[in-house]
DNA sequence: TTGCATTTTTAAGTTTCATTAAAGTTTTGT
DNA sequence: ACAAAACTTTAATGAAACTTAAAAATGCAA
């Protein structure tokens, strides 16, 4: 599971992100509403924990921009004002829970998988390059199943089809930032994956850019 | 059947639940109208039963929100106000009944099956997928009867055939959303429901998408 | 009450996947 | 060309996820 949290007090953030952690949720931490709605526009996160107050961009803002655009991934929005106006307005444009600053962190763990617990209300997207097409709901491509981290790895290849994404970039994403973990693991996984493209029968390929990372290729 | 009840009066919620269980209707119950919201959110229920006065949000909030939010849900609503001022707004804002206070459990009864026999109109006609058909009206697949929680889980297979469900959207439904409830409950009776599938012989079958869920494939 | 169907609980058996290590291959710089 | 670095692939292990049988509990109807 890996969600997205946009909050600007950085010892929270950090202390939080710790947490959270330990309960093997991965997270993407983003300072500033700006970079909040960046993230929050790709479809990499099970769920977005999205603080009202911000720098640039407020929470708010951020909910109603990324529900206009069609995105459906569940918000759960942090205020430190507990008022149920406020509640209930975030819950208008479309956020999924709420929860009142200060608050314990077991009790957003319980949020986020509670949240994360419901039916899709919409199906989510297919996401797709030339002959590709990834579905979200079945976790397959072009009907071949991926697992889980294969899935995520693919996911982070089709958001942007066209860009080189680093080892670095995927270790972060799919381990979690601050791993101790081996560029190795991302190599076994390219592995994995390219064998798939191959049983699919896909003209994409995984292209090395060797020193830099991969892309998907024709 | 599973309703969900915003009923903050302790004493008059125990009864109608009671009351209701025997009539086989299983019932969510929220205190307030802040937990009656976020449960209403989920498309989990077949009707809701609001009490218009509420503590923290008001029946009519929840209303509006969930209509606004595009949640479909048949709505009852209550109050102990019998003007119709509230009947009209509450209708107006797409309520489907209205019951005033007090009221007689077998009256909101008869209200409750009238709002969901709408839907289940739709619903009495059989589900089907490839060689599979479920007949609600005898709860027989392929004329092999089928238990309560084999039924409901069935149903939720066959309403999106294609989609994976996952554990926890399965317990939330069949077993409710409060439910503190073992994921074992659904793994068990994924295993009923293969035996059932093999009795009939069919060449559908359910699938592990390890991780994520089941889903029906050929 | 008793008996039967169903649901819940327990626990042992099975499969899959993430991780790890290590050997093999290609590319790059000198 | 040669060695070092970067990358690829395979295979084994153990932990986690899943399956199933069967016992215990529950509820219901005769």
């Amino acid at each position: 599971m890996r969600i997205l949290y946009v909050e600007d007090e950085k010892f929270l953030a950090e202390a939080v992100i710790h947490l959270l952690k330990k309960e093997k949720i991965a997270v993407d931490h983003a300072a500033d509403g700006e970079e909040g709605l960046e993230l929050a526009l790709k479809p990499n996160y099970d769920c977005i924990v999205l603080d009202i107050m911000l720098p640039k961009v407020s929470g708010l803002t951020i909910l109603e921009t990324i529900r206009g655009r069609g995105v459906k991934t569940p918000v759960i929005m942090l205020s430190a004002l507990n008022e149920v106006e406020d509640k209930v307005k975030g819950l208008t444009l479309g956020a999924d829970d709420y929860l009142a600053k200060p608050f314990k962190t077991a009790e957003l763990v319980a949020r986020i998988n509670a949240v994360c617990r419901r039916p899709a209300l919409v199906e989510q997207e297919m996401m797709s390059f030339h002959d590709l097409s990834y579905d979200p709901a079945n976790r397959t491509l072009n009907n071949v199943a991926l697992t889980d981290k294969e899935a995520e790895i693919m996911k982070m290849f089709l958001v942007n089809p066209k860009l080189t994404v680093t080892k670095q970039q995927i270790l972060a994403h799919v381990w979690g930032a601050d791993s101790e973990h081996d560029e190795n693991y991302v190599e076994v996984y390219m592995s994995y994956l390219r064998k798939k493209l191959k049983e699919i029968g896909s003209r994409v390929q995984i292209k090395t850019i060797r020193g830099l990372g991969y892309k998907l290729d024709v």
